[in-house]
DNA sequence: TGATTGACCAACT
DNA sequence: CAGTTGGCCAATC
C-alpha cells in the first residue's frame, strides 16, 4: 500500500486505521515507519485529535513503548481504554499491557 | 508572529 | 541510577 504522501497527521491516522484486531503499537514505531522517530510526541498529539478527525480511528491500540496506557485518560474515562483492549483478548493490568512484545504490530515489519 | 506545549523516545549528565 | 535535554511537526496562547 503505497504511504499517503499528506501531511504527518494524515499518515499518523493512515497507519493506525492498519492496526489489526488484538494487536497493539506503540507511537514511536509509527514516528519511525512515518520517518522520523523524533516526532512520537506528533504522533500522541495527533492521537488527541484523532477522534476529531475520525472517531473510528482505533487509538486505544496505540500505546507507548512500555506497553503503558499512557493515553487512557483521553479517551473521556480511563476505563474505556483497558475496557477495549480486554475486549480484543489484550490483557491489562496497572495500566500496563501484559505479553506485549505478543501482540505488538510493528508498521515497519507488517507494512513494509 | 514568537513562544510554549504535547497520549514519546533515546541519549546524555 | 535518576533527572535533564534534544529532537521531531503541528496547534494553541
Amino acid at each position: 500500500m503505497p504511504p499517503i504522501q499528506q501531511s504527518f497527521f494524515l499518515r499518523v491516522y493512515d497507519v493506525v486505521k492498519q492496526i489489526p484486531f488484538g494487536r497493539v503499537t506503540s507511537y514511536g514505531a509509527i514516528a519511525t515507519y512515518l520517518g522520523s522517530k523524533g516526532s512520537s510526541r506528533m504522533v500522541g498529539w495527533a492521537m488527541n485529535h484523532s477522534h476529531t478527525y475520525d472517531p473510528s480511528l482505533p487509538a486505544h491500540r496505540v500505546v507507548n513503548r512500555n506497553g503503558m496506557l499512557t493515553g487512557k485518560h483521553h479517551f473521556g474515562m480511563p476505563e474505556l481504554m483497558q475496557q477495549l483492549l480486554e475486549n480484543e483478548g489484550i490483557k491489562v493490568v496497572d495500566d500496563c499491557i501484559q505479553n506485549f512484545s505478543s501482540h505488538f504490530w510493528d508498521p515497519l515489519i507488517e507494512l513494509s
